[in-house]
DNA sequence: GGTGCTTCACATCTCCATCG
DNA sequence: CGATGGAGATGTGAAGCACC
């Protein structure tokens, strides 16, 4: 995602001090510096695989270049805010669904942490009983579309010898607003590792559109 | 109260297909 | 044929749960 000039086809290549002008822009607009994954999308600066090549990663050259930070944003500080951040949200979003849900289907048609395999270990989100064979959701919430790809994979891998996949349709619910269900559809095309029969990704939009097709079970009562 | 196990999502490392 | 970048693999910390 480089901005920068090449030189009869050739690359230049990045000195040290570029990078560091190309950090501290980005700290001067973002007031912290970008992860690799914001490097990668960030046009003043080259891809975070060419730091790892040239300059033995993002941590090293952290290191080198002396930002008066962390270095390694996978532990430390930074990691225990991320998942602080990760927790409260996670559980925020899963609330949201649950009283969305609860009130399209009723309270006693929304199941939660619903175990869908036989030992008992595994489970989802939500299973919803309906008109028809109900539904599983499993709600999550990447900061970013890459993200949402290294998610799905967790989740797919999760979801792999169970059984219950062409009972009923199980929902991975990404609940992130700036997702676009066209940039979802087209990763998910071309991801190496494919859903399997009866699982779709999701952003609130196309899941209400779905949920509405859904007929809420009628309980007779005596 | 402690221990082990799981989930949440994220940051980085690594592989390798693609491209000029 | 080397450089590039897309995307899977790996490991991290908080928190909830079952169990003792």
């Amino acid at each position: 995602m480089s901005l920068r000039q090449q030189k009869n086809g050739k690359q230049i290549p990045w000195t040290l001090a570029e990078l560091k002008t190309g950090l501290e822009h980005f700290y001067e607009q973002q007031k912290r510096y970008p992860t690799a994954t914001e490097v990668d999308a960030y046009a003043y600066l080259p891809s975070a695989r060419s730091i790892e090549r040239r300059f033995g990663g993002l941590v090293a050259l952290r290191k080198q270049l002396g930002l008066g930070i962390e270095h390694d944003f996978r532990t430390g500080t930074h990691s225990t805010n991320r998942a602080h951040l990760i927790n409260k949200r996670a559980h925020r979003v899963e609330q949201t669904v649950y009283e969305r849900l609860v009130r399209r289907f009723g309270k006693e048609m929304v199941h939660r942490e619903y175990f869908f395999t036989d030992d008992h270990r595994t489970r989802a989100d939500f299973f919803v009983y309906d008109e028809q064979r109900g539904f599983c959701v499993d709600v999550f919430y990447p900061n970013s579309l890459r993200n949402l790809a290294g998610c799905l994979n967790i989740k797919i891998k999760k979801y792999i010898g169970t059984k219950s996949l062409l009972l009923y349709p199980v929902i991975f619910l990404q609940m992130n607003e700036s997702i676009q269900q066209k940039e979802i559809d087209t990763l998910v095309s071309h991801k190496a590792k494919k859903l399997q029969t009866g699982q779709y990704v999701m952003e609130w939009g196309t899941f209400e559109v779905f949920c509405r097709g859904r007929d809420p079970l009628k309980v007779l009562r005596a």
